[in-house]
DNA sequence: GCCGTTTTCGGCCCGACTGTTTTCAGTCG
């Protein structure tokens, strides 16, 4: 079991904990606590363990580290296990309505007896959970519109979930010898955001006899994240995985592959208008090949890869995050696609937080970090005073860690700068969080809005684009607020913050968590249009949380953009003089 | 369950917001 799972075991029985009657609030904060203290360690975890370097972790005592143990060696943790037998499933449900913790839940659980959110649901409807004690009508709604919501994308999965679940799979057939190319194909190769099952294509050499493809078939069934066998055929597989997700394996005979490929790709929006190009010079394409229609024949056009089959359709590669009808038909058959922005361009940090507000690591070593992968800076933007649940910097602590800054910086000269910024909170009215005197002390500056999510959308927008129109603002940080699978993001309208982000040189940012991921691709697109310079951010609040960089890189490539699209391909100086510049914009 | 320049018990992050109340509980970040 990796560091990850346990990770994800400990934060359970958090939730488990908060969901048992009785408990003490302050051992399950502990097991968040526990969570987050492991999910910051670096190294193998097998390793620590056996060193013994848990001990002396700050948040990681006797009976935490007793469980890591036990996950690490028997791949278990009983006291989850049992927390999870004696939890009723629909409290875990309900859990994901957004509104509703862990009090609420289990008064509506103890008072109307619902044992699905269906029920729930049900309730509702008939006004009998607005009657309870504490709740009300506008209570009930919400529930009600929390419901609807995770019915929408209750079978969706984050990214990494579906990218880690491929990758175990991918590894473990690339070893089988019948195998000759093998490709995770769907939403999750176009790299959607969220991605409802994992599409695989491998293929065997054409003269394979069904021994083979019934070989890769059972080695696919069998392996050991597979937790049900939902079909098995020779040509196709489906099973559900650990994470609950759903994964079909096609086997094809190799001189079929990129055809197949290319239509397990998708997405069916880009196939549309491709048959009918195909169409148009008297060609058909499906899963099975390309044709030449002779009459009523029909002519395989042999192609090795999928660029030739662009080709034969007389048009570029299309990359498959561009496979979406966003106009990349016409752009390849005219030869004008972008050559877009990939992590080796990237030479730099712009979002990241230290211990100085509520990240998990020291200013030295998020830059130690930073050099160890090869980038030239870090743009440092711990939270303003105001996001006093994250530990936000007082004008003063912020001028402090200025100086920290300043001597590290001596120290790291010419190989390496730190850039002073701040996470500065958008108040409700869209001033900031700091004066801009102070403001102006700093490199750059990120603003954010952390609270006041129900303004009405022109509030909402308004507030927007007063911060926007401060000289001192750099960047905007995650615009819009949303989490994936959880919560739509804040109501505003984005086409006007976009067009005044472009009016007053504002950047904004590809907020690269994979829970954000935000800005969206598709306004990605049109910031890139309006000539926007997209940062992208991991917002990194520990070392391990730099690395989430190249999610954003998906987004940024979904989003058409290039290299010189996006700020921090900038180089130090350049970057510099960049921030100087829209300062100085009067 | 964790932690200690109040150290083995008694605290534990906290302010804002919402919807429910009529002074506050629950939720969120």
């Amino acid at each position: 079991m990796d560091k990850n799972q346990i990770v994800q075991l400990l934060e359970g029985i958090g939730e488990l904990l908060a969901l048992k009657e009785g408990s003490s609030v302050f051992e399950l904060r502990a097991y968040e606590n526990g969570a987050r203290a492991l999910n910051s360690l670096d190294g193998d975890i097998k390793q620590l363990v056996k060193e013994g370097k848990l001990k002396g972790t700050p948040g990681l005592g006797p009976t935490i580290i007793k469980r890591i143990e036990e996950a690490v060696e028997t791949d278990h943790i009983a006291f989850y296990d049992e927390l999870v037998a004696n939890t009723p499933a629909v409290k875990l449900d309900m859990l994901r309505i957004p509104g509703l913790g862990p009090k609420r839940i289990n008064t509506i659980y103890e008072q109307v007896k619902v044992t699905s959110l269906a029920e729930l649901e049900q309730a509702c409807k008939e006004n009998r959970v607005a009657v309870l004690p504490g709740f009300g009508k506008k209570t009930q709604d919400k529930i009600l519109q929390g419901i609807a919501f995770l019915s929408e994308h209750a079978d969706r999965f984050l990214y990494p979930v579906a990218e880690e679940e491929a990758a175990r799979i991918h590894e473990a057939l690339a070893t089988l010898p019948e195998i000759v190319r093998h490709q995770v194909a769907g939403s999750l190769r176009r790299r959607r955001e969220t991605v409802k099952d994992i599409d695989m294509v491998v293929s065997v050499a054409d003269d394979a006899g069904p021994e083979a493809r019934r070989k890769i078939m059972e080695f696919f069934t069998t392996q050991p994240t597979v937790k049900a066998i939902t079909g098995k055929g020779e040509t196709k597989s489906s099973v559900i995985l650990g994470s609950g997700i759903a994964m079909d394996l096609r086997v094809v005979a190799d001189r079929q592959f990129p055809y197949t490929l290319h239509h397990f790709t998708g997405s069916r929006e880009h196939h549309i208008p491709l048959r009918r190009r195909a169409q148009s010079m008297n060609m058909t394409i499906n899963d099975y090949g390309l044709f030449k229609i002779n009459g009523e024949q029909e002519e395989l056009v042999p192609c090795q890869t999928e660029a030739d089959i662009y080709a034969a359709l007389g048009m570029e590669y299309v990359e498959p995050e561009l496979r979406e009808d966003m106009g990349e038909i016409e752009a390849a058959a005219q030869h004008t696609l972008p050559t877009l922005v990939e992590e080796k361009d990237i030479r730099g940090v712009l979002h990241a937080h230290s211990t100085w507000s509520d990240g998990h690591n020291s200013i030295r070593e998020m830059a130690e970090a930073c050099i160890e992968r090869g980038y030239s800076y870090l743009g440092l933007t711990d939270h303003s005073k105001a996001a006093a649940y994250a530990g936000g910097l007082s004008e003063d602590d912020l001028m402090k860690q200025g100086e920290e800054i300043d001597r590290l910086n001596e120290e790291f000269a010419g190989r390496f700068r730190i850039l002073k910024g701040t996470e500065c909170d958008i108040l409700r009215d869209g001033t900031l969080d700091f004066p801009d005197h102070i403001l102006a002390k700093l490199d750059f500056v990120v603003a954010s809005i952390h609270s006041n999510f129900q303004l009405s959308p022109q509030e909402q927008t308004e507030r927007m684009v007063r911060a926007i129109a401060n000289p001192y603002v750099s960047i905007i940080g995650h615009p819009t607020g949303r989490i994936l699978l959880s919560r739509e993001g804040y109501q505003l309208d984005m086409e006007a913050v976009i067009e005044a982000a472009a009016r007053h040189g504002v950047c904004i940012e590809i907020n690269a968590h994979p829970s954000r991921l935000d800005l969206d691709w598709h306004l990605v697109r049109k910031a890139r249009d309006k000539g926007i310079k997209v940062p992208i951010g991991p917002d990194a609040h520990s070392l391990a949380g730099i690395d989430v960089i190249r999610y954003g890189i998906g987004a940024a490539r979904k989003g058409w953009l290039r290299a010189n699209d996006v700020l921090n391909t900038l180089e130090t100086e350049a970057l510099l003089a960049f921030f100087h510049v829209q300062r100085n914009r009067g």
